[in-house]
RNA sequence: GCCGAGGUGGCAGAGUGGUGAAUGCGACGGACUGCAGAUCCGUUUCCUGGGGGUUCGAAUCCCUCCCUCGGCUCCA
């Protein structure tokens, strides 16, 4: 099995990865509000965890992957309030269109979607274990905290301070709590706000609680590793660190901590409270969901990445054509391919040599931006062969392997068509010859309106010094 | 104020002690084309925030200053 090197938030360095119990690997990352629309911040962790389950399975773990769904919080109750729908409904409309959106970006390694409200006994249960073990208090309106003066490692991950807290500008001061700091683990029920019955009268769960409701159940009361945006390490991950460990007594609840980095809108945070967002949808329909995926993986997962609404997807569509070109160039010329000559051992060898080390180097903590730049490097290489109908299919599909890598490995190239492609070759060929006659017999109009005509297909002709080749390359639905 | 991550070419973004500082986008020139497009070749005169230090050698390590971003109970 691969070794592999992951960035781990609390040990603060990079660590070899060692799943507790191997080959399975236990994961769970933090998934989104569904109470508006995701914005291009979301699409990141959603790329990223999906490469890295993605990666992880393709060296040989068997990853169980878990993606909660806040389908009810004060957000979502505060937003159906406001246009009158129904709180519960309003999650599964959302729900369904981040669901839409994933399928377009092709994150497909997510397991399961554990919706919060599935898991009320779950979430009783563990607060039931925190007052037993003495970490939680109940108030008098019947809310129940969680008395974070008693859990000491509390601040580890975050590196926060909690005495240092206190005087914090955002620190509400509550009266039912026993310490600022203290945070809800049930809220009381409020009249015409969903509730549910538990030992402490009719309420809710609280932000934090779900989560480790959730993997108690489905990942144990220890796991391998948690994910999620950078900015939900304080409080959100320190309290689940707080809950989790303080009801089932073992620690550590996680053993790697990995956060990804935020998308900056113009050198600020991109988010829902700052105003700055850029529709998730919106970035796929512009620029393709392809080139966005592209987008998140051209930076490391950890770094910020700034996104300028004209230029980024632009930059995204022209550089994902460089390698989608080739590629798609490559499988069709295969879909006919017959005999043929074979390629030069050394560029045979040179392919395997690119997967060998754009696989070490997502091993290295993902680095995918190096692993594209190596692909970037290869597309190069193909396009200076030139002509590939001469080429046995062995030859092609050593010309393919480092793209079929990206395929599997970072999700690209969902849009680049397989089996049917021989078929569509030969049937556009049938057009190209009848222009290639026009354009011999001076012609050029006839020449034109087939060009043209095929265009509007999405088909796309080049004449060259080896004849004329054509591409298959959708246009987005904005038209630009 | 406290905690954390950063400052690299026109832009985006790698590289964290040693061959010419990747890769992509953009721009310019050339080849190819009936024109176009794609592709290839070349150019973009050369960019590591300021200062100091360690070293034979620093974008990379240390010190210091400046600046940016994130967190400090809504957050991916």
């Amino acid at each position: 099995m691969r070794r592999v090197r992951l960035y781990d938030s609390l040990h603060r360095e990079v660590r070899l990865f060692q799943p507790r119990f191997p080959p399975r690997v236990g994961m769970f990352v933090c998934g989104v509000t569904t109470y508006d629309d995701a914005h291009i911040g979301h699409g990141r962790f959603a790329v990223v965890f999906d490469v890295l389950a993605r990666a992880l399975r393709r060296w040989g773990y068997r990853v169980f992957y878990v993606q909660n769904v806040t389908n009810l919080d004060d957000k979502v109750i505060a937003r159906a309030g406001e246009t009158g729908d129904d709180p519960l409904e309003r999650s599964a409309r959302y729900f369904r269109a981040w669901r839409e959106q994933m399928d377009a970006l092709n994150v497909r390694s997510v397991d399961h979607y554990p919706f919060a409200t599935d898991y009320l006994p779950e979430i009783v249960d563990q607060i039931r274990d925190l007052e037993r073990a003495g970490f939680a208090y109940r108030a008098e309106d019947g809310s129940v905290y969680y008395e974070v003066a008693r859990f000491p490692p509390y601040g580890q991950l975050s590196g926060q301070n909690v005495q240092a807290l206190r005087p914090g500008a955002r620190v509400e001061l509550d009266r039912r709590k026993r310490s600022p700091e203290d945070f809800v683990l049930w809220k009381a029920a409020t009249p015409g706000e969903p509730s549910w019955e538990s030992p402490w009268g009719p309420g809710r769960p609280g932000w934090h609680i779900e989560d480790t409701a959730i993997t108690g159940r489905l990942l144990g009361p220890q796991y391998d590793i948690h994910g999620g945006g950078i900015d939900l390490i304080f409080p959100h991950h320190e309290a689940e660190i707080a809950q989790a460990e303080g009801a089932s007594g073992k620690s550590p609840l996680v053993e790697y901590w990995l956060h990804n980095g935020l998308v900056q809108m113009n050198g600020e945070k991109m988010s829902k409270s700052l105003g700055n967002v850029a529709s998730l949808e919106a970035a796929i329909a512009t620029a393709g969901a392809m080139p966005l995926r592209l987008y998140y993986l051209n930076a490391h997962y950890r770094s910020p990445l700034d996104f300028q609404p004209e230029a980024s997807l632009r930059e995204a569509r022209e550089s994902y054509e460089r390698l989608r070109g080739p590629f798609a160039r490559v499988t069709a010329s295969l879909a006919s391919a017959s005999a043929g000559s074979e390629l030069p051992d050394a560029l045979a060898q040179h392919a395997n040599s690119v997967v060998e080390q754009m696989d070490d180097l997502l091993a290295d903590d993902l680095r995918s931006r190096e692993a594209l730049a190596l692909l970037f490097q290869w597309a190069r290489t193909v396009n200076e062969l030139g002509e590939l109908s001469g080429y046995s299919a062995l030859a092609l599909e050593s010309l393919a392997a480092p793209f079929r890598w990206a395929e599997v490995t970072l999700g690209l190239f969902a849009d680049v068509a397989g089996a049917d492609a021989g078929a569509l070759d030969a049937a556009v060929r049938v057009a190209i010859d009848a222009r290639s006659r026009a354009r011999a017999r001076g012609d050029y109009g006839e020449a034109d309106r087939i060009r043209d005509e095929l265009a509007r297909a999405e088909i796309h002709l080049e004449d060259g010094p080896s004849g004329t080749r054509w591409t298959y390359r959708p246009s987005s639905s904005d038209g630009s």
